[in-house]
DNA sequence: ATAGATTTTGGACAATCGTCAAGATATTAT
DNA sequence: ATAATATCTTGACGATTGTCCAAAATCTAT
């Protein structure tokens, strides 16, 4: 995962990974029955890392201010620190736009990714004795995008690009939930 | 163009291109340097292409209504009739997070597609004495996320995908604009 | 300790890749 | 028509790719 995150899907080959790794290029054929596959297990194993990012966030927060500013300083740190592995899963993303393979697993990931930003915002909501006033996929949409276009921005190396997310952010959640 | 929209970035090779098209394999270093070179070349090429598809509509649009309908009509009409060639934006989008020499050709483009949905949702706000209520990155994120979403479900197979865009849209583009 | 199963190695394979250059062909200008 | 320029073809190159396999190494159970 490291070696795709550095290269991202097209540029990575077995060998690359395999020589990144402690083990040599056969091996990976002992465990994974081709490239497809190899890909899909990281794919799989990339969705448990990721979508209790915010979990304990919204289930220590007590107030909207605490929940905002505990979501926008995650926020921040993960565009910060793990830029590098979350290229990748636009990546591949993209990809299962072309590759089958990996439509139901990247749909599954989605599915969750959608499920934990619906998390945050219904808890910002009922902390203000509200509900969230757009859809789940709606709400996916804005956050992804807002994360995508901002981690773009970041790896072209705008100094802004965090800055500017963190004060959209605080100005669209309290007017979604 | 249409060889990368058919096998995506990371799957198409020069040669592929070039069987695909009227020409050797060899003739495509006459006109390009190098691989890089060539595909840069398709999406500035894409780009002129993709940024005004909304205008006529939106400045013929004479009501709300009428803006809305056209609006829904030209998105689903996209998503059905030019799948293939989206994907291959979306695909280069994510090529550029790895790959520096695309960064600078899909940040203008990026641009040129967040001016394109100001502009709708602008004229939408005008035609009913308003302003747009969010800003335009926040704009763009949410219908990018939301048509990024319909085109993989679409390509899926999923027959609904279209028709949950256009009751989404119909849904959110009042409350925003 | 020994036999059997598991895991790892390193090389071989055919295929494909991007790039290049020499020469053939076509176009243009005089 | 002829020379000069522009365009295209073809084959070659070294490197890299995914895959496979026989043998070596390691581990496990008795």
């Amino acid at each position: 995962m490291e070696t795709l995150a550095e290269l991202g899907y097209a540029r990575t080959s077995l060998r690359e990974i395999a020589q990144k790794s402690e083990f040599t290029h056969g091996v990976l054929h002992y465990y994974f029955s081709d490239k497809v596959d190899l890909i899909c297990c990281c794919v799989r194993h990339y969705k448990a890392k990721c979508v209790t990012r915010y979990d304990q966030i919204t289930s220590a927060a007590q107030s909207r201010d605490e929940l905002m500013k505990g979501f926008l300083e995650k926020l921040s740190e993960t565009v910060r620190d793990e830029a590098r592995m979350h290229r990748l899963w636009y990546d591949l993303r993209s990809q299962s736009l072309f590759e089958e393979a990996f439509r139901d697993d990247v749909a599954e990931i989605d599915k969750s990714l959608e499920d934990m930003v619906w998390r945050v915002a219904s808890r910002f909501a009922s902390l203000g004795g509200r509900q969230p006033v757009v859809s789940r996929g709606a709400l996916y949409a804005l956050f992804d995008g807002l994360f995508q276009r901002c981690l773009l921005r970041h790896l072209s190396g705008d100094r802004k690009a965090i800055a500017d997310l963190r004060e959209e952010v605080e100005r669209l959640l309290p007017t979604v939930a």
